[in-house]
DNA sequence: ACGTAAGTTCAATGATCATTGAATTTCCGG
DNA sequence: CCGGAAATTCAATGATCATTGAACTTACGT
């Protein structure tokens, strides 16, 4: 009941705006940033990411290779908590892309020579086609 | 008794080499560097370590404001076994240094900018004076 | 040979992490 | 209004992590 009453509410706007947060990239420690890519998984979502040349289009379904829909979307928050990725709700899909003037400019440098350090790693996991962007 | 005997054979040798393995820089996973750095009290000793004019000369002591010797060990450690740091025994003292042009054949770019990163962030530890050298 | 300084190692702790699967929310199309 | 698709949430698991303090090793100086 109050369900429908909030939906109605929201559909009224013409757009979907889910609270979805992100964190102000000044409050980030290094160190949290690190913990974010101490994973293989969100490495290598990280560098099909940053070869999307469209930003912000890049759904999440995209990645179902690399994982199962849960534990996805248990890497796609750390990558959202650390400030390194933004979310985009829109229907049922949630699309997402690097926070890269943010980080650059809170962390120069930084996001290109992990990009480049993660490419050069043969271990990572890596889509097996173009990422679909749409 | 059997400390007695191997004490005096490396004695004999002049120099002592305890065996400090160092793991070959080519065999380390980008996902292991990131989660050695995932640490505020590492990076404060990394960014102290990359301070240090001379090379090799920081002695482990120096950084007993950031954490009890215990703790210390512990995070050398982890520093060494992702290839970050290098060791080096010499009597009681160990010394230690970034191997800095490993970590810049493997990893292009990325030690100065987590340097310029860990530089930034205001809540590292840092030492209260310069590191003493000798 | 003794005491001490420098570090390590070990066992124990609580915390966080990655992973799984099942249940749930949210929305779109018929 | 109903069924399915997209994705999240939750509880449970085993693993790893950071921290502590006590015991131990190793070497130096006297």
């Amino acid at each position: 009941m109050l369900n429908i009453v909030r939906s109605v509410a929201i559909s009224y706007l013409g757009k979907v705006m889910k609270p979805v947060s992100h964190p102000d990239i000044d409050d980030i420690a290094a160190a949290d940033v690190f913990a974010a890519l101490a994973d293989p998984i969100r490495l290598g979502i990280l560098v099909a990411l940053a070869d999307v040349p469209e930003v912000d289009k890049a759904r999440c379904n995209s990645f179902t290779e690399f994982a199962s829909p849960s534990l996805l979307s248990y890497h796609f928050a750390k990558l959202r908590e650390a400030g390194i990725t933004r979310f985009r709700v829109e229907g049922t899909s949630r699309y997402l892309s690097i926070r890269r003037e943010d980080l650059d400019r809170r962390f120069p440098g930084l996001l290109d020579s992990v990009l480049e350090t993660a490419r050069r790693d043969p271990n990572l996991p890596r889509l097996s086609g173009p990422l679909t962007v749409c």
